[in-house]
DNA sequence: TTTATGTACTAAATAATTAAATGCAAGACA
DNA sequence: TGTCTTGCATTTAATTATTTAGTACATAAA
């Protein structure tokens, strides 16, 4: 019941990599500088000295440390398996509850999600307060988490605040210098959107991607950590319902093109009033589809 | 070393509270009722149906509970002093901040926090893991966290976060209503604002709290979770930067009066786009102010 | 004087532990 | 017979205790 010493387990065994490199019987570093080449601090590095004691690989009396032997294979200590990285929980969280379209006002079990994504609990709760700030869960008065999206309300301020973000970055990519690569991306998309355009009868589910290529491109000029902290929720959950509201898919894809399209030509143009415009009308279009892919979830 | 039971005592006090409101010799609701009454699960009431029946306040045999006497004052159970509540938390976490002018890039400790704050550590973690999706703290490489926040780039890009999200608000003023709360309380800022300037050169630091009513005005407007969880750390922040900076105090607030009369004027004219002008012309200042008192900050 | 080690203390991560919640089955009562 | 209640068992969550890790200072060696 306390921390685990992983950390000591990976400074040992790269203590004994650099063992490996020192000619036979070459004097053993100061605690400070080994400390420096392992990046932890001199209390891991005296754990691992003492093993390597233990061991026979090193003389060690007072400050006076040498190497006895070269470090063999079996010399390595046991690390255990990298829990599944709780770096991307984000996304795979948000892809379950996407996926199994879990209602709003669902309690949350941290236990239970503990087990699902193979994450400790204490990593979640940290996950979880995060989602928080968003207005994604809330704490239960008894205790626990509760799932509290994807609600009417909540779709219709989540769409909100992202035209909101997404007017403002089209300003600015009216703005970017002739340089700016956003320029290169908007020809390809165009391209892209063009041949999609041709296919649509056959490739019409391919507009998904494209679709988000499209406003991650057009918000890679916005430089503000508080915008981007949200475009990845965001664009994931639009990502999503589009995906999964066929209702018309191909006939809504083909006119989302034509949108994309025109504002292309108006920041192509540099006319910001234009793009704002067209932004604005295929923000709309975005909204009205994720609540009625709100709406036949619910009827469904 | 396990949870505090601080539950069951505020659930014996409300159900002694509760008995008290009955006749004598009154039968006891069902567990599942009392647990209603109390607001907690049948596993406390089972523990303070235990306790009444063991102090002889009522009897209890299989599903007959009767109220054996009336509940005294000495009756009740002793619950442990309420720890400050920590759900201002964040509004005293950023006066530390910023009344200390802590550094960017110190290392935080949640020990020490703790102690500061009377808050468990458990409840800080969960905090400081919410302000780390607005970039304000990160988690180390060596464990513990960090404080990221107040370097120029983080006031660039929160100046133009909330610029982005103001101008929103004022688009939103101007399509109001007439009936709309909002339009009294301009009508209420605009008297307090002229007052204000009438006796600027004695009262020139009230202007910084009219400021936070301004602003606090304007974005009441905006319903929206996501905007109003940013809109409470981002007053914060400029309400105390603005108060700081001393220099030019006075004939820097003398402007700010007149940029707010003009965006009032613009709102109550229902011009939209001499609102936004003007709410710009104003955020660039505001901006501009929260830089320079971070350079006499950093000079100083 | 400088640098390394010894020692003591502080802090963070995390498993253990108890409080609380919940689900299910059986019994009581109408 | 059906509904409400309680008894029992299991699961979950909050919080502490403990171990690992980091840090500061004293002391000793070079």
């Amino acid at each position: 019941m306390a921390r685990s010493d992983t950390r000591y387990r990976e400074a040992y065994n790269r203590i004994l990599t650099y063992c490996e490199t020192l000619p036979p019987k070459a004097p053993i570093p100061s605690e400070t500088r080994l400390a420096e080449i392992a990046g932890v601090s001199r209390t891991v590095i005296r754990r691992c000295l003492t093993r390597l004691e233990e061991l026979g690989l090193i003389s060690w009396q007072g400050r006076d440390k040498h190497l006895l032997r070269q470090p063999r294979a079996e010399d390595r200590i046991a690390v255990p398996e990298a829990a599944a990285d709780p770096s991307d929980l984000e996304q795979r969280f948000l892809d379950w509850v996407l996926r199994f379209d879990v209602p709003a006002n669902t309690p949350l079990s941290v236990a239970e999600l503990s087990r699902t994504f193979e994450v400790p609990q204490y990593d979640l709760k940290e996950f979880l307060a995060g989602l928080s700030r968003f207005g994604l869960v809330s704490r239960r008065p008894q205790g626990g988490w509760m799932l509290l999206g994807f609600t009417k309300d909540f779709a219709i301020e989540l769409s909100d605040f992202r035209s909101v973000l997404e007017q403002n970055a089209v300003s600015q990519v009216v703005e970017a210098p002739v340089d700016h690569p956003v320029w290169a991306g908007l020809a390809q998309l165009r391209a892209d959107h063009l041949a999609l355009k041709q296919a649509i009868d056959r490739d019409f589910h391919e507009f998904s991607k494209l679709d988000e290529r499209f406003h991650q491109t057009i918000n890679s000029v916005v430089r503000n950590r508080f915008i981007a902290e949200f475009q990845k929720v965001i664009s994931l959950i639009f990502h999503y319902h589009y995906m999964w509201d066929k209702t018309e898919e191909k006939h809504r894809n083909a006119a989302a093109i034509d949108e994309h399209l025109a504002i292309i030509d108006a920041l192509e143009a540099r006319d910001a009033e234009a793009a704002r415009d067209a932004a604005l009308r295929h923000l709309r279009t975005s909204k009205t589809t994720l609540l009625s892919s709100l709406r036949h979830h619910d009827l469904g």
